[in-house]
DNA sequence: AGCACGCCGACT
DNA sequence: GTCGGCGTGCTC
């Protein structure tokens, strides 16, 4: 009988990252499994925590520390032990603490809910029970802040009132009224003799009754056949109907109704790849697939039809997209392929609905996950295929706490699981790539578009030559002919406005000042609605200065373009041009990314103006001219990565012209009409601009010649953190190969955020056996510095390096 | 992360 | 003398 239980426990901070013991009490000795969340005491306080594991003995020499777990919150585990294990590695192998692993892969209304509260013991104390208003408890939060602090340690300590600290669990159940028939078919007939002639509203509800098949209705059901709240309450009171709360499931797609699709006839490209995925689906082994399909090749299809094939072998399977592309659009296809067997997982959805949508996977009612990067964590028990679509998107890595790839993720699973993962894409992440032609992955192609779609024609427009020209607009010549062109032959446009590295600014003209953050070294955002300039990282805010700070002069205005004025500008160009745009002011509310999209598709406009977040899955037939209006803002990032986003930007946003009968074209507007990744992007030649970008990280020393690691100091005190920093890099020096790079130390590229200074560390390495144990140290070293105001943090293959 | 414990300066 | 500041260590 297990009488010992091992928890961690909710307090992110590396001193505490390791299982604690617990004593299980004895009604409890059979019920608590690993998996399982419980409350237990933790010094003072009682806090959340996870099993990971039960044992007869436990290794603690001094026994009697050993406190009993207060609580549990499951009947079953949250956590399989696929997922402890799991989380171990994940541990291990990026630095990130058990705790937050556990929290990111259960929903947020899985976490702990914290009470702390005072309870009054000694009711001769006057004071006290003034201060408690005459309750017997007082909330911690109501009086934290106040005066009254001081006298309720002194009472503490008198034993005139005690602390209480209570954990629980955050979830709830949504409830819909609902009433339920208590008669028979014959009561109520009696009854409805029984009721006089006046009683109509009554006499049609008992009639409805009988007519109804089940004993239970929704309120909201029997409201809609005209019985009215007033009726059902005397209905109620004699005794007839009983009105209650029945749980129910937040459906976010209750109201929508999916047509049933049936699989499409495959090309022959297709065929292939799906017969080699369908292959090693039948071995039941681990094998990572690179599918290479340039954009409108239908990847999709092979992905639906592979998870048929999934199901038909009695397994699941989880398809990653990036959030970006989870559009309903995407939704529709899996909904309508596999119905109800499929649970949706997005950042749209309110805690609630993850919640169920979630709890629909873990009791098995879902088969099929599709969802963004955390989906990865779905808790099917028997997988047997998981997908990446678009696997070089960087939101398949997390950046914060705690750091993961999602693709690392996917391949520990099938590991696992024994079953093949397969990563797709028109412009494959370099690594990813690398590591096909090197035989780590298998590389599937799909050359061609189905039907044999030509891909679009691609024209660049130098800029440079515009402005030559004494075009100043942020429209060339040739993108504004082909729209007025597109819009008297009633064919759409798609215009993107690059946002990467790149807002809105304000300078002036006459002393070239540009405004600031105070806290953060980073030029404010101009924001027209309110004319204001915000700082995006910290969230400072100033009004626009009328004159120059600097030199009083008044030529002080706006730079850079935002998708507003580009909006404004082509309205002045074409006034009856119907445009519709998609960035984060018209899209933040719920659904309006899908009612601006289904409007554009039922050709309300000529024009869908957006930013970044139009690049992907859009396929609308109508589509034959796409413009991108700055395509090398990305060029001018400070990230070796800078080519490639570019590149694959390009690529997937020129995908979206001409996917179906009509011939598409592009055009992309650069200042940089000879770089590469802009002319390898002409020809969606991912091949030459693969070979290319590997022979200059090759130079360079990059990934995936060199895996890098990435430590970053951050203090409120400058010289500290650069002492700090310098530090660690000289502890890095010796500790590790001297074939090893590090680049550093240095100032991180945005120097300061938030008013903390930062700097940073690049390694750059091939063999570094013992690296996690080298950085475990650095951070072990650096943890107590925290309370004076200086992190460090470490991020494996990090994406972004600002 | 919190919280207690403990060691120093400035007050009744 | 003691109240309260915050540096340090611990939590099964």
């Amino acid at each position: 009988m297990p009488i010992i239980a091992k928890v961690i426990v909710d307090t992110p901070a590396m001193t505490v990252d390791r299982p604690f013991d617990y004593l299980i009490p004895e009604q409890w000795q059979d019920v608590i499994l690993p998996g399982m969340r419980v409350a237990v005491p933790f010094g003072p306080r009682q806090l959340l925590g996870y099993v990971v594991a039960v044992a007869d003995v436990t290794a603690l020499t001094d026994t009697k520390k050993l406190k009993e777990i207060v609580d549990i919150f499951d009947v079953r585990p949250v956590l399989t032990p696929e997922m402890l294990a799991l989380g171990e590695w994940m541990a291990q192998d990026s630095l990130n603490f058990r705790i937050s692993i556990f929290q990111t892969m259960l929903p947020n209304l899985m976490r702990g809910s914290y009470e702390k509260y005072f309870v009054l013991k000694n009711w001769d104390n006057t004071a006290a029970v003034k201060l408690f208003e005459g309750s017997e408890t007082l909330d911690w939060k109501a009086v934290k802040d106040s005066e009254f602090v001081t006298a309720l340690q002194r009472w503490i300590q008198a034993g005139d009132i005690e602390t209480v600290y209570r954990v629980s669990s955050k979830e709830t159940k949504k409830t819909k009224r609902a009433l339920k028939n208590c008669l028979t078919e014959t009561e109520l007939i009696a009854s409805l003799e029984s009721l006089g002639n006046q009683a109509k509203a009554q006499r049609k509800c008992l009639a409805m009754l009988l007519e109804l098949e089940a004993t239970e209705l929704w309120v909201d059901e029997a409201k809609a056949r005209g019985i009215s709240d007033a009726v059902l309450r005397s209905v109620a009171e004699k005794g007839w109907v009983t009105i209650f709360s029945k749980e129910i499931d937040r459906d976010p797609y209750a109201n929508h109704h999916f047509e049933k699709s049936e699989p499409l006839d495959l090309t022959t490209d297709q065929e292939t790849v799906f017969q080699r995925i369908f292959e090693v689906q039948r071995e039941k082994i681990a094998k990572t697939f690179l599918l290479h399909g340039v954009t409108g090749s239908g990847k999709t299809e092979v992905y639906l039809q592979t998870i048929a094939e999934a199901l038909k072998l009695g397994k699941q399977a989880i398809m990653l997209v990036p959030e970006i592309a989870l559009t309903p659009q995407m939704v529709e296809r899996f909904k309508s392929r596999f119905g109800k067997k499929v649970a949706v997982l997005h950042s749209a959805l309110s805690a609630g609905e993850r919640l169920d949508e979630w709890q629909k996977i873990e009791r098995e009612e879902a088969d099929i996950v599709v969802g963004a990067r955390s989906a990865i964590f779905a808790p099917l028990t028997n997988i047997g295929l998981i997908i990446i679509d678009e696997e070089h998107e960087a939101t398949y890595k997390q950046e914060d706490y705690p750091r993961y790839h999602a693709r690392e993720v996917a391949l520990w699973r099938a590991q696992h699981h024994q079953c093949p993962v397969v990563l797709g894409s028109a412009t494959p992440n370099v690594e990813s790539f690398a590591r096909a032609t090197k035989g780590v992955y298998e590389l599937l192609e799909l050359p061609e578009r189905v039907n044999n779609r030509p891909l679009p024609t691609v024209e660049i427009v130098d800029l440079k030559d515009e402005l030559r020209q004494g075009n100043t607009s942020s429209f060339s010549t040739v993108l504004l002919d082909k729209i007025k062109d597109r819009q008297q032959k009633g064919e759409q446009t798609v215009l993107m406005l690059n946002r990467r590295g790149f807002a809105s600014f304000v300078m002036c003209r006459d002393c070239g000042f540009v405004p600031e953050c105070p806290n953060c070294s980073i030029t404010l955002t101009y924001h027209k609605l309110r004319h204001q300039l915000k700082c995006h990282y910290c969230g400072h805010q100033a009004p626009m200065p009328p004159q120059c700070p600097s030199c009083q002069s008044e030529h002080i205005r706006q730079y850079g373009t935002g998708t507003q004025k580009i909006e404004e500008e082509l309205l002045e160009l074409l006034p009856d041009i119907r445009i519709i745009r998609m960035d984060v002011d018209t899209t933040s509310r719920k659904g309006a990314h899908e009612k601006l999209l289904t409007a554009f598709g039922n050709g309300e406009a000529d024009i869908l103006l957006g930013t970044q977040m139009i690049a992907k899955g859009l396929d609308f037939p109508n589509i034959t001219l796409v413009g991108v209006l700055n395509a090398d803002t990305a060029l001018n990032v400070p990230d070796f990565r800078a080519s490639e986003r570019t590149f694959q930007l390009l690529t997937q946003v020129s995908g979206r012209a001409g996917r179906h009968q009509l011939l598409g074209e592009v055009v992309i507007q650069t200042f940089n009409p000879d770089h590469y990744s802009i002319q390898l992007a002409q020809y969606q030649n991912y091949i030459a601009f693969y070979n290319q970008e590997m022979g200059l990280r090759k130079l360079t020393g990059y990934p995936p010649y060199y895996l890098t690691a990435l430590i970053q100091v951050t203090s409120t005190d400058e010289r500290k953190g650069e002492e700090t920093i310098a530090n660690i890099t000289g502890f890095l020096k010796r500790e590790l190969n001297e074939q090893t790079i590090l680049l550093g130390p240095t100032p991180a590229p945005i120097a300061k955020i938030k008013n903390r200074y930062r700097y940073q560390c690049l390694i750059k390495y091939k063999v570094e056996p013992n690296l996690r144990d080298v950085l475990r140290r650095v951070l072990e070293t650096y943890q107590k510095e925290i309370r004076n105001g200086l992190t460090v943090s470490i991020d494996f293959e990090p994406y972004t390096m600002m």
